[in-house]
RNA sequence: GCCCCCGUGGCGGAAUUGGUAGACGCGCUCGACUCAAAAUCGAGUUCCGCAAGGAGUGCCGGUUCGACUCCGGCCGGGGGCACCA
């Protein structure tokens, strides 16, 4: 047996083994429990890099630790191929993004493979294939057809000199990316998913979703965002220099939805709208109404006042992400309206257009109290309006004048006549109950969550199937006709998507009169691809998106494991979708995923040379002029800092790769690559070569030694406790620290029996982890069959319980010594052997204890 | 700006979730083996101190017999923010 694992000839024999055998296929037969174990499929960006590496290994010593423990293991692989990278390819590269796509998953592929991965590869497919994303059309009209699908105008972020669409990723400080032009924001007709339909039960089923992550859990609860609080409306007092309308009129009492003006566009100034706020109680200290730009209200003022026309324009710079709009200078348009206070005809405010607010949220106008809203604050200081508290903590702060902060904290109501001295909750139902008595409002529930826009001004993604015609609107195209395949023969030498330009592909037949119609030149966002492809793997039919049976017996994930970047928009998608099918009857799965991890981010060095270009760290060894070390930053092609783990598994074996991966780190925090943690896991797969192989050739069918060893046996059964329960808990550092301890161990062990069935043990708890080593090692200690296939060994009970504890002794909560005690000692007799401790007794000084705190087989604490 | 997370030796981290802080690994030091090196093996390694002892989990404060753990306030770092995937 050679001295020595030899992963470079070990690995590919073992690939091959497994491949040839179809040890990781998931049969699906029902013979054994299921297990569904599936990492984020990848972008097929290039190359896999060490952050990859590190995904797909965690999921796979889960997918090997279930199959030794008796699961068919469905643990499946593919590509998530639609998106910006290959278009950006296209055009700097010359090169049809689905050739460099396609040759970009080959790559990646034979790298994956590389590392030993127990995956069903008869299961891969990737999402730019119209075998998929066909079927993705097919599911895209169901919805429509069930009325989850709906158009309307939104915003995009426009480049006006390359007239083109960006991405936020492309917009660069407010700047397009290549044409470096000031973007814009520009209204486009777009497709939307009615997730807010589900909003209600996606923030429901968080409840029930108990192997999440508590911070994922909050963040969707976050993100959804239910908000309770008062609908109500204000009626307009004056136009100045303008007619009011006359009719004003025309409500029903208690209908505020017949009376909505909030996304219908309206030829004249009506003579009321509606606000939402969450704090009804400070209604007395409103100072001012305002409403968004994209207010039908505002748009009607605007056609003859061209400052306000000036003013909406400078609304739309800028870009459309979150950050920027927030972090923009709040602005303000005074339209010279003014509104009546709903509690008293007399009082009325200023309405303005105000750049803050969203046309998205609520009903696109609020009222503005500046003593208890941080931006209404700034916005009244601004333009010199009244600050009036009602809101304080105590009765003595009533009239304490607001300075530069807002009051947001808890206290009774000042300043608000009939309100004075309710606690806010009380003050909020006493609002909301006297606007619906009064009929001026209602109590409402509103969502930050807002409808999902699936229109994407690309090529590279799945063409929405749907046929413009003139006569009939917007037409599904028939199933028949599906699917709707991208053409080749696209040019990316100008911005824009190509499929807008190309002279033939969108001109159709209508599909239900016959006459000239134009095809959709949008395709899907790319996480409607990723919302349902891990249905795709459990059961892939030539003629249907899936088998329903089939997916169901798999459904849902067991574990699903991937970046925390993701934990708000695609697990919410993929949610909602799963949902949307429940919804019209196609799959009956509640939540996709029942448990879920979030592994944290591979970092590494990064290098600059002396005028700031980004050095790998090769270069910077050799570079000739003067280079700085900059920060450890998360691996990224443009910063040059990205690992390829290709050169190192040549080096070192995948083995030790999975091992490093797994080390040290807690799998959820972000990991700091380095060549020396490498060269220790090495070492590490050595050793336990170096004890099987010793055992291999004593010869375990005649053991040698002086008979048992117990202190060997109850190590190498706590070790098997520990180990499952840590992979189970995706805690691999701490099973990693565990197999360290227990080879420490045994390499001080003499030779026993115990000592050769812990090392046959140790190598079936290392085998999901170092799999190539472990059927070496299997192989050469004479096992039967692959240990891929070998069962997880028991922990005996009786191995695992202590005899001895280690009594912590403290006085006053510091400690000062340690006695050894029986487990389960009674407390008196810890408390007796304490006490008696000359540690303590001099730290007493002969003074009686106040008290004595006994935590049975754990500590005494002496308070003196 | 908003939401979420993280902070423990020279480094990665552990601590049965309020009960002996530093398991395990990396690195380093000393020693063994060797002509030498690599590999391997042994001992040591939070800080101050010869020691006794003292200090110590980003900072400040609080709760508790007892706080890395819970609470309040700060500082620093990271992730997400709806067209990156």
């Amino acid at each position: 047996m050679a001295a020595r694992f030899n992963p470079l000839e070990a690995d590919a024999r073992w690939q091959k083994v497994w491949e040839e055998q179809g040890t990781f296929h998931a049969s699906g037969d029902g013979a054994r429990p299921r297990a569904y174990v599936l990492e984020m499929f990848p972008y097929p960006s290039g190359r896999i890099h060490i952050g990859h590496v590190r995904n797909y290994v965690m999921g796979d010593v889960l997918a090997r630790y279930k199959r030794m423990n008796g699961f068919d293991v469905l643990h499946p692989m593919g590509w998530d191929a639609f998106g910006m990278p290959a278009e950006n390819a296209a055009m700097e590269k010359k090169v049809h993004p689905g050739e460099w796509t396609w040759s970009n998953i080959d790559t990646m592929r034979a790298q994956l493979k590389l590392m030993g991965l127990a995956i069903d590869w008869t299961r891969e497919f990737a999402t730019c294939d119209p075998s998929y994303y066909g079927h993705e059309q097919a599911l895209f009209l169901d919805l429509y057809e069930a009325g989850l699908v709906y158009r309307k105008q939104s915003e995009v972020n426009w480049d006006p000199v390359d007239m083109t669409v960006l991405a936020n990723e492309q917009v660069i400080d407010g700047r397009g990316w290549r044409s470096g032009a000031p973007v814009e924001r520009r209204k486009l007709s777009q497709w939307f998913l009615r997730i807010t339909d589900f909003a209600e039960e996606l923030l429901d089923g968080l409840g029930r979703l108990d192997q999440w992550p508590d911070k994922v859990r909050l963040m969707q609860e976050n993100w959804i965002g239910k908000s309770q609080g008062l609908r109500f409306r204000f009626d307009l007092a004056s136009v100045e220099a303008k007619e009011r309308p006359s009719t004003g009129s025309g409500r029903t009492e208690g209908s505020l939805e017949a009376q909505s003006v909030r996304a219908e566009p309206v030829e004249a100034l009506p003579s009321s709208f509606e606000v939402f706020t969450t704090r009804p109680d400070t209604i007395f200290g409103a100072s001012f109404a305002a409403i968004s730009p994209d207010h039908p209200i505002a748009l009607v003022l605007a056609k003859d006042n061209d400052a306000l026309t000036a003013f909406i324009a400078e609304c739309k710079q800028g870009g459309t992400t979150a950050a920027e709009l927030e972090t923009a200078e709040k602005k303000g348009f005074d339209t010279g309206i003014r509104v009546i206070h709903p509690l008293d005809p007399d009082w009325s405010l200023p309405l303005y257009v105000a750049n803050f607010v969203l046309m998205d949220y609520g009903t696109g106008a609020i009222f503005g109290c500046p003593a208890h809203d941080q931006r209404d604050l700034d916005f009244a200081r601004k333009y010199g309006l009244a600050v009036t508290r009602v809101v304080a903590p105590s009765p003595e702060e009533a009239d304490e004048p607001i300075g530069d902060e807002a009051y947001s904290g808890p206290g009774r109501l000042v300043n608000s006549r009939f309100l004075d001295g309710l606690t806010a909750e009380d003050a909020i139902r006493e609002v909301i109950a006297r606007a619906e008595a009064e009929g001026w409002g209602e109590g409402t529930t509103v969502w930050r969550l807002r409808d999902w826009g699936v229109s994407r001004q690309r090529y590279w993604g799945t063409p929405i199937p749907i046929v413009h015609c003139d006569a009939c609107g917007p037409v599904a195209v028939p199933r028949d006709q599906l699917p709707v395949v991208l053409p080749e023969d696209i040019d990316f030498e100008t911005p824009g998507n190509p499929l807008d330009r190309h002279p033939t592909w969108s001109k159709v037949d209508c599909p239900d009169c016959g006459g000239a119609a134009r095809r959709e030149t949008d395709t899907l966002d790319t996480f409607v691809d990723s919302s349902w492809y891990f249905i795709r793997f459990a059961s892939q039919p030539g003629d249907a998106p899936f088998g329903r049976a089939e997916a169901e017996r798999w459904l849902p994930v067991d574990q699903y494991i991937g970046g925390v970047e993701h934990a708000i928009l695609h697990l919410l998608y993929a949610r909602f979708w799963t949902r949307a099918l429940r919804r019209i009857g196609k799959l009956d799965v509640e939540e996709p995923f029942r448990g879920l991890f979030t592994q944290g981010m591979v970092t590494h060095v990064t290098f600059q040379d002396a005028d700031g270009k980004w050095l790998t760290p090769e270069e910077a060894e050799s570079h000739s002029g003067p280079v700085t070390r900059g920060r450890i930053e998360k691996m990224s092609k443009s910063k040059r800092n990205t690992v390829d783990p290709e050169p190192i598994v040549d080096q070192y074996g995948a083995d030790a790769v999975r091992w490093f991966m797994l080390s040290d780190s807690p799998p959820e925090r972000d990991l700091e690559w380095s060549e020396a943690g490498i060269q220790g896991s090495w070492r590490f797969v050595q050793r336990i070569w170096r004890l099987a192989a010793e055992e291999a050739e004593r010869g375990t069918s005649t053991w040698l030694g002086d008979g048992e060893d117990p202190a060997v046996d109850r190590k190498a059964h706590r070790t098997i406790a520990a180990v499952g329960a840590n992979i189970e808990s995706l805690a691999f550092n701490k099973a990693v620290a565990n197999l360290y301890e227990l080879t420490n161990a045994l390499e001080k062990a003499p030779a026993s029996p115990s000592r050769s069935r812990a090392v046959e043990i140790l190598i079936r708890l290392a085998a999901p982890m170092v799999p190539h080593l472990a059927e070496e090692a299997w192989a050469a200690m004479g096992r039967e069959g692959l240990i891929a296939r070998a069962e997880w060994p028991a922990a005996d009970p009786a191995l695992l319980v202590e005899e001895e504890v280690t009594i912590a002794v403290q006085v006053n909560g510091k400690l000062r010594d340690t006695l050894t005690a029986p487990k389960g000692a009674a407390r008196e007799a810890l408390e007796e052997m304490a006490l008696a401790s000359e540690k303590v007794a001099r730290i007493l000084e002969g003074k009686a204890p106040r008290k004595v705190i006994v935590v049975p087989d754990r500590l005494v604490n002496v308070v003196s």
